[in-house]
Formats: C-alpha cells, sequence, structure tokens
DNA sequence: GCTAAAAAAGTAAAAAATACTTTTAATAAT
DNA sequence: ATTATTAAAAGTATTTTTTACTTTTTTAGC
C-alpha cells in the first residue's frame, strides 16, 4: 500500500514585492537560474524544502541564500499550492508558492543556486500585468488554469518564466487585488508607514488604473478605517508634507 | 543533498459543504476513523495522494471511495496547505485542503478507513461556530495559528476533531466569510438556482446573525450583482412563491 | 515676501444602502 | 367561490456613503 503513495519534492516558491522609492514603481524578484532545468532562464525564487524544516523556515531560508537578504523583519503568506503533474519535466515536485512583502528595496547577492538576482518592475497592462528591467519582459496571462497548463513550455524561451511560474504570478495578482479592500497586505512594500499617495499608486497599478484616476481626498474617506494614523509626516517632495499612515492590525 | 530533501506524504483533506432543504441548515461531512491514529474520532475526511495522481483526482477519489458518492457535478476549489511538524504525529505529512460545495444533501455510505460517515449541522455561535449531530459536537477556534499549534491534542478525544482539523475548518470558514461579498462560491451547496430566502440563510450562518436581520428587499438590491435570474419559480412554500436565481459564472 | 507644488480639508451633488410600506401571488380554510 | 394567511416582490422615502469638485494649509524655492 505505501509503496503505491506519492512522496514528492516540495518546492517553496517566493514572490518577493518591493518598492522602488525613486521611481515609485513595485518591484518583483526574479532569479536567473544556475542549473537545468530551465536554466540561464529567469524565475521566481524558489528552494526544496528539507527534511525537519517547517515550510516557514524554508521560505525563510530561501530568502537569505539565494538572495542575500539580511533584514529582520517581513511579512510572508501563503498563496497557492500548485500540484499539476506536468509542471516540472523530470520528478515531480508539488510547489508551495508564498508572497513576501519587503518594507524596503534592499540590494540584492546572487547565492547558491542563481547566476544573477535582479528586481524587474511591475506594470499593469491593458488586460495583464508585465514585469520588466532593460533586457528582458515577462507578462502574466490571460488565459484560465486549464487552458494555460494544456500548453506548458517544456523548453527554455528567453520570453518566459520557468516552470509554471507565469502562471503563479497571474495568481498573485488576482489574490492582491481582491485582498486590496479588506487586507491589504501588500501595502508593506511601503514600509512600516506610507503616504496615502504611495498607498494609491499600489492601488492604481493592480486595478491597472493611474494615480490621478485615484482621488486622494476620496481615497482617504473610503479606506481610512484600514489604516491607522502614524503621526510624523514625511518631508521628500516639494509641497505640503503628506501624514504618514500605517495597516491597522488584524482583529 | 537530494537525502537531505523532505519528501512528506501529501494528505488531501476534503472538507464537504451541504445544505439540508428540510431544516434549511448547511451541513458539513465528518467521517468517523476506522485507524489509528486518532482511530473512533471524528475528522474531516482524508486520503493520501498516490503517485501519477494529480490532487484533483485524488480528492475526487476521496469523495467516492470514503463516502460513497456519485454525483455527477460539484465545485472543488483550494482552501490552503497546512504544513506544521507537529500536525500529525508519526510520519510527516502535508495537508492540501480543499473545499467541495455538493449541490444537494446525499445519502452516505463508509467506506474504506471509516467507520462512519455524517453529516453534521452547520450552526454560528458567538464568536465561532459548531457543527453538531445527535451524539456529538464540535467548535471551530478563536485562537490563532501560533497559539492552536502549541497546543496541539496529540491523544485522542471525544470532544475534539483529529489532528489540526479543528484549526483547518477555522480558517474555511473565514475563507467563506471573506468570500461572501465578492464569490460566493458556498451557495452552490443550495443546487443550481436558490431562492433569495436560502442565499440570506447562508449568509446569516456565516454572518454569525439571524435570517430575519437581512432584509429580503434590500439583499436582493446589494448582491443582484453577483447572481442572475433563473427564471422559473419554486413552489415549496405557503405565500408568494420566491424566484429563483443561479450564481453568475466568473470572468 | 511671493509663487508653485502637493496634500489636507471641506462641500455639494449623486449614488447607494437602509428601513419601511404596499402590492402581488400563492395556499388553506370557510 | 370567498376570504384569510403567508411569503415574496416591488416600491418609496430617509439616511448614509461615495464621488466630483473647490478651498485651504503647509512646505520648498526663488
Amino acid at each position: 500500500m505505501a509503496n503505491i503513495l506519492e512522496r514528492p519534492l516540495i518546492t517553496i516558491t517566493n514572490i518577493i514585492w518591493s518598492f522602488n522609492q525613486a521611481t515609485q514603481q513595485i518591484q518583483v524578484l526574479l532569479v536567473k537560474r544556475a542549473h537545468d532545468p530551465f536554466k540561464n532562464n529567469w524565475a521566481l525564487p524558489e528552494t526544496f524544502m528539507r527534511a525537519n524544516e517547517s515550510a516557514d523556515h524554508a521560505a525563510l531560508r530561501l530568502i537569505k541564500e539565494k538572495i542575500g537578504l539580511t533584514l529582520a523583519e517581513f511579512h510572508t503568506e501563503q498563496l497557492a499550492t500548485f500540484t499539476n503533474q506536468h509542471r516540472t519535466t523530470g520528478e515531480r515536485a508539488l510547489s508551495l508558492a508564498y508572497m513576501t512583502f519587503l518594507p524596503e528595496m534592499t540590494p540584492l547577492q546572487a547565492g547558491y543556486g542563481a547566476l544573477d538576482v535582479r528586481w524587474f518592475a511591475f506594470t499593469p497592462l491593458e488586460a495583464a500585468y508585465q514585469l520588466s528591467n532593460q533586457d528582458c519582459l515577462f507578462q502574466t496571462t490571460t488565459t484560465t488554469a486549464d487552458e494555460y497548463y494544456q500548453d506548458l513550455p517544456q523548453t527554455p524561451s528567453d520570453q518566459q518564466l520557468a516552470f509554471d511560474h507565469q502562471w503563479i504570478l497571474t495568481v498573485a495578482c488576482q489574490r492582491i487585488l481582491n485582498k486590496l479592500d479588506y487586507q491589504p497586505n501588500i501595502l508593506m512594500i511601503l514600509g512600516p508607514s506610507f503616504t496615502l499617495r504611495e498607498a494609491r499608486t499600489i492601488y492604481a497599478a493592480f486595478r491597472k488604473t493611474s494615480l490621478t484616476a485615484i482621488d486622494n481626498s476620496n481615497f482617504k474617506k473610503t479606506h481610512q478605517h484600514l489604516f491607522l494614523e502614524a503621526g510624523t509626516t514625511s518631508q521628500l517632495r516639494v509641497g505640503r508634507p503628506a501624514r504618514l499612515y500605517r495597516l491597522k492590525p488584524q482583529n
């Protein structure tokens, strides 16, 4: 009986979000893979779960080892588990996907398994979203899960992320969008406190609209139940300094 | 390297919801375990994922084998994955939890691994929810995940569900509550079409309020963007027959 | 001090949610 | 058949929230 049970490898996939204060753009971390499969391809950071290691610990280790991040505090939450049998080419591996919201855009250092690590700018498209840097550009899909997995890329391509990472990213964006109105944890990428303008930037990106399409005055009224005033004001730009807010803790 | 990787057993746990038309109550399916650990205890239906089997297939097989259900169509969606190392006593097993919304309350038949299978009535409490039948009563928790897993029941008790199933059920209720306003898939337990009164019953239960606290006239206006008219009217009670509605399909 | 920029603060109109009443369509009793 | 009863649909006025827009405040730079 026991021999017919599946004991798959458990991949921890972590979508790491941050915010570039200089360009006011959302960033997603991608890794250039050092080993096959999908060697030389860009991918979401991944690691295999080890014996006697919790999934949370594995997600933490992933951030430290592969990317060289040493931040003390950041928020990680589970996204979903991806189990399609054709998502890997060789041995079966489930992907336990997490999202991490980094409170700052830290400098990166490629660790084991990575030829390169880069922040990619996250920007809205008409129907989807895209990740881009100077060299590459990737998009989220607009198809359904079934359609996507039917013709999964089995051979590496410069235009596509490794494995089913394009789909995982799509699910992540959908989740963030859904939670924008009742638990906007994505705002944690703005740091411990943020201005309403910064918050509106995030909302605008995921709702595929422009910053100016979201009225500051009305945004404040509609969302103040989610925020607490953080007292002091920032002084980064010309004009009247914005007040700072922080996320109201849950429960 | 490979030997230090974790290859855990994958448990598919399925929270099966349905609706008792006679009592107008929400039902959850529990199984009395035939084997250790937690032999003779009530638990959520579970099965191990097999080699070359998709998670979806395992969830389907679980419904057929353990419970004897032979319905043609039902909706299954992923809830979350539970990875705590202490959630099982023996060999490590991750729980890939799903929710199934059955369109009718079918008769049950205990299959392999089950001494008994029963529908439990799901009712709201002040702060939590409870499952009950003539003999037993279980509650969802009100603590956090960390607190819950710190003193997990390792020894069977008549008052508690097996493993961490009390916690899994709590997460399920929270998820359904969160999705009530934008994707109320739980309404699928009412069948292909439903009356507004039935829909209000579901909303009332998960919001821990009474049916009469949700005004029919206003409920219709506020939620019609989620529903489509299903034409015909039902004739089950005295009084003006209610119109039927169905869930508006996504996208 | 004056001007420009950017956010806060305020305000009136529009829209939506709520509480409540009336009408309609069925059953069951007379 | 007529009437009472039930329950839902439909309608309505009040309240509340959202939206679009205007004014004021607070800073930086000249």
